[in-house]
DNA sequence: GTATATGCAAACCGTTTGCATGGCT
DNA sequence: AGCCATGCAAACGGTTTGCATATAC
């Protein structure tokens, strides 16, 4: 599961952020992007596969490094769910789905959605990110 | 500040619902959609208006009374920020400014935007719901 | 009279923080 | 050595809930 690659792959994410490459960062990082695709992760999610790897980094740990690695520019967070913050290692402004019944959030093909023209922003802002999240339900039929 | 039609405008919205004109719910209605028009608020923003109008409702009678307006259809929820809940009068799908300064959510004027084509959704899902929100900063300059 | 709404306080749950320990450079 | 990261447990804040009381129909 932790191949050697993916190990670069994740010391390199490190060090391109300056962040220290510690046991705990390491191992989430790898998680992370150690097999080349975005991911969009939960805090309990990460814990968890950070159990299931064998690697246990703590709860408290695995906020705290979330949230360093959004402060690097590594990630976004994602709101999506007034109960969970979500995490993406996507960081460009692209559109969701959010699948209601489990939870789980991916990124939409971006390739269909245009956005002809955003609203006129008002006087002395600026637009900081444009989120669009596409919430889906199982069909009933 | 409550006026005779304001509270026409209560008691029409709850009634068009079913729901029980208690003094509580005809409070918060006629603070939400006594002038009209949409409002975008908090549990706790709802809750200081009420106090503010001389009509004391207790913060879990308004967390409550805002779930009965959401299941009756009368508003939406709009999750824009992981610490805190928004709720619309508008309920139907349109783009929202959120300031991210002083948390204010308002309704982006829709005519500017436009999706051409939604992203493919996945076979077994249909959508729920769109949500758009163009997040603002003061600019610096 | 009966079902439902309200209010209070306590429970809840995801997230953050204080502080002592351990690790990276 | 010095600074920063980690882990635990306690604190935190918004939201929900249990239960006794009050209100609409």
């Amino acid at each position: 599961m932790m191949t050697p690659q993916a190990l670069e792959r994740g010391t390199k994410w490190l060090a391109q952020a300056d962040l220290r490459p510690t046991r705990q960062r390491l191992s989430l990082a790898t998680l992370l992007v150690g097999d080349g695709h975005n991911r969009h992760v939960t805090a309990e999610g990460l814990h968890a596969s950070s159990h299931i790897a064998g690697d246990s980094v703590s709860l408290a740990t695995v906020y705290n490094t979330l949230r360093a690695f959004c402060d690097a520019g590594l990630m976004r967070e994602v709101t999506v769910d007034g109960s969970r913050s979500y995490f993406d290692t996507r960081v460009d402004d692209h559109p969701h789905f959010f699948m209601e019944d489990d939870g789980a959030l991916t990124d939409a093909p971006a390739a269909e959605l245009e956005i002809k023209s955003l609203p006129e922003v008002p006087e002395g802002y600026e637009v900081a990110k444009v989120d669009v999240v596409i919430r889906l339900r199982r069909k009933t039929s």
